[in-house]
RNA sequence: GCCUCUGUAGCUCAGUAGGUAGAGCAGCGGACUGAAAAUCCGCGUGUCGUUGGUUCGAUUCCGACCGGAGGCA
């Protein structure tokens, strides 16, 4: 019997409900992963499971994190591998659920994340690039780990400052650092579930649905009272979508209107790059919805799924 | 009814002094390992409204017709 259960999924397929009745039908827990449903009072536009939802079944990694905290990999790693161990030591199952591959990917591979001093390498870094542009950066680079360099594109600003960065903080390159990652084994072997559409326009109806659900929650009215309570609109929980593009609006740039129609472009290329993420996992076992398929018959192939996982 | 403008990729529009066409957005694919709802890369065949004509050759010129916009009655 296994005890750990992957749920992966783009954004709007349904993989809280799938957690949830499968917890309930296997006296699971289930453990969020997703890089913006930590924050506190961030509720609405992030899609976190309500009370009623839950349907009582425990859950955690919400609500770990205040929306001007600063949120790693790393932190959500340390924190969700020993819930994950202590549900399992329990005798319960563990049921991962959420969207954010790299955490999901990072928890269940064990990634071990060292702790970052915050000596503030990273503006500095940033400074210079801004002074000498990426051409220099990218040289800078290469002088210290030219595989990396090679590996990425100039316009990368952000992954060329974090290589150097990773380099100057712990003294070694992020090709080593990666190299000794992917050498540990698994620290977990879950099975993984992926949802996904047979037609992608169900997928696109279902966000387009979902942000006018969202609006009528109150997401505008979320958005304000946060930003009334001094989190600054440039933090990274505010950078989310739905949260960003409202900021927008509420500042005059754009009406309300085109902030929701934002919302919905957004959120289709974020469902895109999901879906690339998690399609190379070669151990995922696939959901695939036809238009007609209900919520059941998706539930019921799990089923299928995890009783023969355990045969 | 007459006159003018207009009809090119899913959308907005370029363009071809006649040799069957290209941008942005959308869409699709990919990367991703200490910010990831972030960041970045790649992919453009479409009856050039329809139909006749001129031409070796028409999306391009001419005519008619059918849409759309505006103007005059």
């Amino acid at each position: 019997m296994n005890n750990i259960i992957c749920i992966a999924g783009p954004t709007a397929s349904g993989k809280t409900a799938l957690a949830v009745e499968l917890a309930k039908e296997l006296n699971g827990e289930v453990v969020s992963c997703d890089s913006m449903q930590v924050y506190r009072r961030m509720d609405i536009g992030t899609a976190k499971p309500t009370q009623d939802e839950m349907q009582g079944i425990p859950h955690h990694m919400l609500d770990v994190a205040e929306p001007d905290e600063d949120f790693s990999v790393s932190r959500y790693c340390c924190l969700a591998s020993k819930i994950v161990d202590d549900i399992v030591a329990r005798g319960k199952t563990a049921i991962i659920a959420g969207g954010t591959g790299l955490y999901m990917d990072s928890l269940i591979k064990g990634n071990d994340f060292a702790p970052f001093p915050s000596t503030g390498m990273r503006e500095k870094l940033e400074a210079q690039a801004d002074a000498e542009g990426m051409e220099a950066m990218l040289a800078l680079l290469h002088s210290i780990d030219p595989e990396a360099a090679a590996r990425l594109h100039l316009k990368d600003r952000k992954r060329i400052i974090r290589a150097l960065e990773v380099y100057y903080e712990t003294g070694e390159t992020i090709t080593e650092h990666n190299r000794k990652t992917q050498a540990i084994p698994p620290k977990y072997n879950p099975l993984w579930l992926g949802l996904d559409f047979e037609d992608r326009a169900d997928l696109y109806n279902r966000i387009d649905k979902r942000v006018d659900v969202m609006l009528e929650a109150g997401l505008v009215e979320e958005i304000q009272s946060l930003l009334a309570e001094g989190i600054p609109a440039k933090c990274t929980a505010m950078q989310a979508i739905g949260y960003k593009e409202f900021v927008d609006a509420l500042v005059g740039k754009i009406s309300i209107a085109e902030a929701a129609d934002q919302v919905r472009q957004s959120s289709r290329h974020y469902a895109k790059r999901q879906l690339t993420w998690f399609r190379r996992n070669e151990r995922m076992h696939w959901l695939t919805r036809k238009s007609d398929d209900d919520f059941g018959k998706i539930l019921e192939r799990a089923r299928q799924i995890i009783n023969e996982f355990d045969n």
